[in-house]
DNA sequence: GTCTATAGGCAGATAGAC
DNA sequence: GTCTATCTGCCTATAGAC
């Protein structure tokens, strides 16, 4: 059964973004334009500034959707593990299946370009990162109180370590277009958390 | 006593460098001009063109500085320190340096605009990462030997790993503008490999 | 080595017809 | 919602005078 929706398959805003977001992640925010996005869409630049008035509020719907889809992704990998090893190996996988669609953690670029972002984007960055450290640290203090992870220092330090360390990876192996590089990293990583 | 020199003070083609370096290490190489380089140096955009004929031209030219001038910190280290940890310790002093000019790494910020690279820079990039690695690697091997560093796995991986955390830790810490952020981070990195 | 002048292209953005 | 047409600005780059 359809969906409600008055016009037939006039999802353009969502395919914009769609376009955008595999742009964003290959070649950073500001190298690509309206005009790439209007020519893989087969529509007109003029047509792209009714759905999204300026790149800026473009930028802003790109990283609120990112954000959204990977919160969805942690909610549901705390209901399908129950283990915190296993739920940090989930989250690793979050970012080999990123790495192997030959793309970058869209905020991990939006880092590099963070001085030349326009304000609203640069706030859903940061916030971004929190919410992603924040979840890190909820799992690995649960993980050092059943005895599952064993690991010195505070779980914020370690969280902000794991976040880092996978960012890094996913940014070091991109000239190398390698996926096992970004694996290997995230093995030993995860590792090294072993109780 | 004056270096030869036929003119006084025209050291025209190192002062442009040192201006797009800091430029790429803030904005990305795609972020800055010919322009804003002129205008910080009080000539003309084309008379940036004489010294490098064009913008890849001056990007081959950042690369192979920066390389160069790394390459002689490594050489240094060697000298400086005997034993493994304190020549790891004066590596990640060298990012943590970087990161306290509010820059990042001139080849991480490159490998996030990998794929909008001219070719000429690609390559340096790539050698730039494994100049470093195999530098950390002989690091390693040298401390494993002696028994001042203790880890699993092959000094490879760990090299790599070593390499994409320090970067990862640069990449995520500049929108926080928080230099202790990279800090904790070193440190962590540092202790996990203490015999 | 540096300048003026200019070319040619592409960027983001807007007005207004349909 | 999408179009054509157009604007303004900046980009890299070149020619040629000084």
């Amino acid at each position: 059964m359809a969906v409600s929706r008055t016009n037939n398959e006039p999802r353009t805003a969502e395919r914009i973004l769609d376009i955008a977001e595999r742009l964003v992640q290959t070649r950073g925010f500001n190298n690509f334009s309206y005009g790439d996005i209007a020519d893989e869409l087969g529509i007109t630049k003029a047509s792209l500034h009714y759905h999204y008035p300026g790149k800026a509020e473009l930028g802003r719907a790109l990283i609120n959707r990112y954000a959204a889809r990977f919160a969805q992704a942690l909610e549901r990998i705390g209901r399908d593990h129950r283990e915190a090893p296993a739920k940090l190996e989930a989250y690793a996988d979050l970012y080999a299946e990123v790495q192997r669609g030959e793309r970058m953690c869209m905020c991990g670029i939006l880092a590099a370009e963070y001085e030349t972002l326009p304000q609203a984007m640069r706030s859903a960055v940061i916030s971004f990162f929190d919410d992603n450290q924040k979840w890190l640290a909820t799992v690995l203090a649960g993980g050092q109180a059943d005895g599952t992870l064993a690991f010195a220092g505070s779980t914020e330090d370690l969280a902000q370590s794991i976040l880092s360390t996978l960012e890094g990876a996913m940014l070091v192996a991109r000239p190398y277009g390698n996926p096992e590089r970004f694996n290997a990293i995230a093995r030993q990583l995860l590792a090294s958390l072993a109780a």
